[in-house]
DNA sequence: GCTTGACTGTTACGATATAACACATGATAT
DNA sequence: ATATCATGTGTTATATCGTAACAGTCAAGC
């Protein structure tokens, strides 16, 4: 059995080298779009830049005033539609709850977001989904039902904020 | 260990007395009501009944159409009023992914909702979702982080629609 | 009867998202 | 080389979803 879901799942939650990992994503978002064809424009390129940047979640409109103030359309359309293109080719994910984006840390990896939304910071971590799936698949399964697509996402407190009461 | 979590999973996947279920929710519902304190004003009760009657999810402006048909008020806090009653006493439930509300068949039962969504139908059904709770919550646990809520929601293909092709 | 608190209704607005169309650009076919 | 086509970017306009703030109602308890 290959390690194909690294344990990442700790990074939004814990101290780390930003530029570095933000550096990474964005080399591994290069390398799949070169390989798939996939066209990283300068704006889908910029919005990917912004969210890991951020680090966090962002709404639409947010990630919208970053790219118009440097010079790109200032419509709706803009924001959505690179952000779509990146959502659709697993280079971010969308936080169905907050109505908002985050920037995949790890693209190159098969992987099956779970996501831990911290209430009182905000941060939103990615983690080991494999075992929850399953659950799903098998209870879907029971019932007749193909999954296609699911979201899972947790509420509630990360360790730091957790630990500051 | 008692049967805390009955398999109601199919329900919304299959032939049914339709009127029974929603009496029998209805009935669950009031008698929550009365043994809780709460209030099930005539369009909190009224909102509960549609949402039952439709056995879909539907959006709060389309309850509050409804709503407005049948003399009450026609402005959107009176539906998002009353669906938010109905989901913070576990009358309902929001579907994130679809910005819509379900009546819940079995509120009595305490319960971590899994809901299955049908792309074809837009039929919802709650799936047993103890195991992907306890999935989900070890992982968090994993990364110190505490879970308070969740939704876990997949979209796929029911029994029905696949057989359909 | 008066106060109080919960409920319902209103107006007004904010936030999120998409449809539809014009134009640019680069690849492909002629 | 140029006509055609697909893709992407930008626009205007509008749809959809959700909430803040305040006025009136009404029943429970003093």
């Amino acid at each position: 059995m290959s390690r194909v879901e690294p344990d990442l799942s700790a990074l939004a939650f814990s101290r780390h080298d930003h530029d570095r990992c933000t550096a990474t994503a964005l080399h591994q978002a290069e390398a799949q779009a070169a390989r798939d064809g996939l066209r990283l424009t300068p704006v889908r390129r910029r919005a990917l830049e912004i969210l890991l940047e951020a680090h966090r979640a962002m709404g639409a409109y947010e990630v919208l005033d970053r790219l118009a103030a440097e010079g790109f359309g200032r419509q709706p359309p803009v924001a959505y539609r690179a952000l779509d293109f990146l959502v659709s080719h697993g280079l971010a994910h969308r936080i169905q709850r907050l109505n908002a984006y985050v920037a995949c840390l790890h693209p190159a990896e098969p992987h099956a977001p779970v996501f831990l939304i911290c209430r009182a910071c905000e941060a939103v971590a990615e983690a080991p989904g494999a075992r929850v799936r399953a659950a799903l698949e098998a209870g879907a399964a029971a019932v007749g039902f193909t999954v296609e697509r699911a979201s899972v996402e947790a509420v509630g407190l990360c360790p730091t904020c957790s630990a500051a009461g």
